[in-house]
RNA sequence: UGGGGCGUGGCCAAGUGGUAAGGCAACGGGUUUUGGUCCCGUGAUCCCAGGUUCGAAUCCUGGCGCCCCAGCCA
């Protein structure tokens, strides 16, 4: 894995072409980066584009990619989100190997980095508060002031610092600043803090400190110490790499990384936003942070998705530096994509309407041959039990169709998938009116699905044999938010789609749907991609909606409404 | 408002001075025992205005618009 290949694939993003010129003009000998996630909260599906970024380039170019946890706020990081954020990295299908590290590892070293930037005169102690700094810190268009502090005594600031570490002073006390200009026009060099007191128990050193490094002079030098050669991190950090570079440039570091800053992934009916995330979770909103309808990693996998659509999707979306907002629609096009070449195909009846076969024989059960997987041959093919009563879709029945439904109706013929036609002969009713059943005949000429005079039904449909259904309950998803750009105008809790969630009792399928392992995905034909919940249990099948199929059916039925 | 970025069809996105790739979506049509899949077809003069050039989305100048920064968050 030492080899390097400078050569940028075709059609390289402007990071590789960054990567292989540095490569190719010998600044590096290999490249080596690293994906650095704050352990607070979970990843969603924003990460994937970074991690895919950070792997891929290292991959592709001979190098390595290291995880390093961002741990230096103690207050918001937890081991729970450590350990979800590796699961989910291993899922999505990428490996950084013996490369697992923590800024907490490099704790002492910053320390030691800290203590030398004081003792050059590039950074004090400062015991302004935090309103006081704010304060001084200027606007926009006015310059900073500098802390009355600024000029102490290097010994002074040593003194403090290291009384700092020892915990003789509260949480906001004091805080270690780097000495850069209280008047650039780049607020992040306006003497950014270095150090805080935060008297907090850390998930990986637990209480042997109570000062933390800032984000600032954490995570340059980590990159430095790992000998990371491209630091690629989003948009927002541009305006920091000055003070990145400064660092570099002024502490005794042992590489000299280069920053490097895509624009973040947005999407269409979906906010990535880890602190509106953790509120739907603590507030109830959702089932937890691997709802169905969450948009995490551990969301998506919940719902069905495949990791390798994950992949696709990002890899179609590209990176560039300009703001962009991806429609929803392409990260369901690449999980359709793959499901449609791997799911294996089952029949299950949503919302059951019971068919009997009037000439069909009572006691008779045949088998039917169904095809696994159309797109794949090698997926084989099952027996579907066939009877005289039957379950179907009652979407798949109209008593008066309009002029474009041409699925049964009374006196239509159709066909039933892998069976036999049927014909609609009478329609029977409750005493409320509602439809019961449906008695129909069927024709045996017509076994498998083809009729030898060469009729062809308009439509086809799916069937579960009544004496072999299985009961299942089936969650159907949609949306979280009701609108592709929520919270433009308000709050984001009042654009929740209310019927982001629709749970159906009463469902049957297939007696080989209660063999499906949870974490693949089905598809129910005709209905869309599905997927065992993790809170099925035998006897108590619990299904989740991964995606519809596209359904042009839909569209036409959703213009009819409009056009009126 | 000072600083830093960005601006190519509805949405992503190639293009790096030689006459606008591709994907998604949408809309037509064909195939089809999933109204699925698959196949075919349909759309831009590149934020605007000047300029340089035989020739500019690509270079220059000036505008306009959008995003980020005033945490002891990352």
């Amino acid at each position: 894995m030492s080899i390097t290949d400078p050569t940028p694939p075709e059609r390289a993003d402007f990071i590789r072409e960054i990567v292989a010129a540095d490569l190719q003009s010998g600044k590096h000998e290999g490249v080596v980066t690293r994906f650095p996630p704050e352990p607070n909260g979970y990843l969603h599906i924003g990460h994937p584009k970074s991690i895919a970024l950070n792997f891929g380039i290292a991959n592709e170019f001979g190098g390595r990619c290291h995880l390093r946890f961002d741990d230096t706020n103690p207050i918001k990081e937890e081991q729970e989100y450590i350990d979800s954020i590796q699961a989910d990295i291993r899922w999505l299908g990428f490996d950084w190997g013996e490369h697992l590290y923590y800024a907490s590892d490099y704790f002492e070293q910053l320390y030691e980095w800290a203590v030398n930037l004081i003792r050059a005169g590039k950074a004090y102690v400062d015991d302004l508060s935090a309103d006081e700094i704010r304060e001084h810190r200027g606007t926009f268009t006015e310059p900073g002031k500098n802390s009355p502090w600024r000029d102490r005594p290097l010994e002074e600031s040593l003194d403090l610092f290291e009384r700092m570490r020892k915990g003789e002073f509260p949480d906001g006390a004091r805080v270690l600043r780097a000495k850069i200009d209280m008047a650039s026009p780049n607020i992040n060099l306006r003497d950014p803090a270095l150090y805080r007191i935060l008297h907090a128990e850390h998930p990986r050193t637990g209480d042997r400190w109570c000062i933390y490094p800032m984000y600032d002079f954490a995570h340059g030098q980590s990159d430095a110490i790992e000998g990371i050669t491209h630091s690629i991190c989003t948009l927002e950090f541009e305006d920091h790499r000055p003070l990145y570079d400064w660092l570099i440039e002024n502490l005794p570091v042992p590489s000299h990384p280069r920053q490097i800053e895509f624009a973040r992934l947005n999407i269409t009916y979906t906010v990535l936003s880890k602190r509106f995330l953790r509120r739907l979770v603590n507030e109830g909103h959702v089932r937890g942070w691997d709802d169905p309808r969450m948009p995490t990693i551990s969301g998506l996998r919940r719902r069905g998705f495949p990791a390798e659509g994950i992949r696709d999707f990002v890899a179609m979306i590209g990176v560039g530096k300009a703001d962009s907002i991806v429609e929803v629609a392409m990260l369901e096009h690449a999980v359709r994509d793959v499901l449609n070449r791997t799911a294996l195909r089952r029949f299950a009846v949503l919302r059951p309407l019971k068919l009997v076969i009037e000439n069909y024989p009572e006691e008779l059960t045949e088998e039917m041959d169904a095809v696994n997987n159309p797109e794949d041959a090698s997926a084989g093919s099952r027996k579907l039990p066939f009877t005289r009563e039957l379950w179907i879709e009652r979407d798949d029945f109209m008593e008066d169709p309009p002029k474009k439904f041409f699925r049964l109706a009374p006196g239509r013929e159709v066909r039933l998938r892998y069976a036999y036609f049927v014909t609609c002969r009478e329609v029977v009713k409750d005493a409320a009116g509602e439809i019961v059943e449906l008695r129909c005949t069927y024709d045996p000429a017509t076994r498998g699905g083809d009729s030898p005079d060469g009729r062809r039904p308009k439509a086809t449909l799916h069937w579960i044999s009544a004496e072999h259904a299985t009961p299942a309950e089936v969650r159907l998803y949609d949306h979280l938010f009701g609108r592709p750009d929520p919270g433009a105008d308000g709050d984001l809790f009042d654009d929740l789609n209310p019927a982001s969630e629709e749970v159906l009792n009463g469902c049957l399928v297939e007696p080989a749907l209660a063999e499906v392992p949870v974490g693949e995905t089905v598809q129910f034909e005709r209905l869309g991609y599905f997927c065992p919940d993790a809170d099925s249990a035998p006897g108590q099948l619990v299904f989740n909606r991964t995606l519809t199929l596209r359904d042009t059916w839909a569209k036409v039925q959703a213009q009819g409404t409009h056009a009126v």
